[in-house]
DNA sequence: GACCTATCTGACTGACCGTCAGATTTTTGT
DNA sequence: ACAAAAATCTGACGGTCAGTCAGATAGGTC
């Protein structure tokens, strides 16, 4: 039963449809990357998948439903990277550790980036829904994070004026933006490795404080 | 000459003309505010200032037209800054001169979050003007932060396989980004002293290694 | 007051949104 | 295998907004 998928108003849909409202989602992510969300069509999304805007609202209220249901989709993709984010990198492997977190996180990112962004800007922009969707996205990591700046703090390596929680968010930032920015810092220099070791290295100094 | 002001097609205006234009430019910051870029209309814009869309379409081109100019405005705000990031930031008086840099970036984010958001989603979303413009906005600021980690990577208080440059996007990152999620967080806990403090000693360790 | 120029806008075309009634396809019952 | 019922899909429509243009209005000059 926790699998059932529904239509727009609420109905149980059979696999045929389930199939179809699939092939909308998949069009919306497509066209999100293409184009941006600012150009995001209802009827493109439709012609993506050779049907007319009225099958689109079948199965979504609206464009956002769709985009909501890909930004929980992504959430999923997310979770796993909370494994690499234990507490105790130490002198000697937490450089390394680092490394493979930013490198789980830039995969994820490349697959998502402009789902996220759309929630991103829609949470960002005082929408319920994404922000709850961004807050739950967010929280395990942010825990995992704020857990490992407690440890630091507790250890003395790090003051004791920070919070755990505000790092966190900062070091999630970074990371989300600096992948952004990286088009852009490519045509002045900094590579994609230049990038990825910076922030591991920022990343294990803001979180162990070593 | 320089500070001729000009429409759509090109031809400079009179004074009348630049106080419309000028009423547009602030309607449509208001209600970028407001409602957030994805509803923002060219009528809603006119309505507020108790005029036509063709008017609209006398000065800008479209609505991006009018919301780059309101973003290369912001940009004039945010080249002071520039000033409190001279490199020597010291274990005497370096996180109070963090603090300084956070506080006034605050206010200058305070008064142009919507319209930086929506200059940041169009360069994102590869829109070549608003790229330019955050290049150009970020640029002094960012080679003064590279100026800064230069210096602490030459002191060898911070690592050399430290990239400047992206550390500097880093911080600005962390920055903007703090900023952002100031609302969500305070439901967290974590009042908009605790954010203060605590992007501070981030800055300051990120730049100096102290 | 007559004329000239700058500024503004009503009215229009075309595109997209979101809806609904009815057409089409699939499933069910016998 | 066939008809009836249910599920799914879509053409066509009313409403709103983008963007254009010709003509109306306001401001300045002599």
């Amino acid at each position: 039963m926790t699998d059932d998928v529904f239509a727009a108003d609420g109905r149980v849909i059979g696999t045929r449809a389930i199939a179809t409202r699939r092939r909308l989602l998949d069009a919306t992510a497509k066209l999100l990357t293409e184009q941006g969300i600012l150009d995001l069509r209802v009827v493109d999304i439709t012609r993506d998948i050779g049907s007319s805007p009225a099958t689109f609202y079948q199965y979504f209220n609206d464009v956002d439903e769709a985009i909501l249901e890909l930004a929980k989709e992504a959430t999923e993709d997310e979770k796993p990277l909370v494994r690499l984010l234990q507490p105790g990198w130490n002198k000697k492997t937490g450089l390394e550790q680092a490394h493979d977190f930013v490198d789980a996180y830039m995969v994820f990112w490349d697959s998502h980036h402009a789902v996220l962004r759309a929630r991103n800007l829609k949470a960002e922009e005082g929408n319920r829904h994404f922000r709850a969707a961004r807050t739950e996205a967010n929280l395990l990591i942010m825990n995992a994070l704020a857990a490992m700046v407690t440890e630091g703090v507790n250890a003395k390596r790090l003051p004791d004026s920070l919070d755990p929680f505000t790092t966190a968010a900062a070091v999630v930032a970074m990371c989300e933006r600096l992948l952004a920015f990286q088009p852009e810092m490519a045509k002045r220099g900094s590579d994609k490795n230049a990038i990825r070791n910076t922030l591991a290295i920022l990343l294990y100094g803001a979180l162990t404080g070593h």
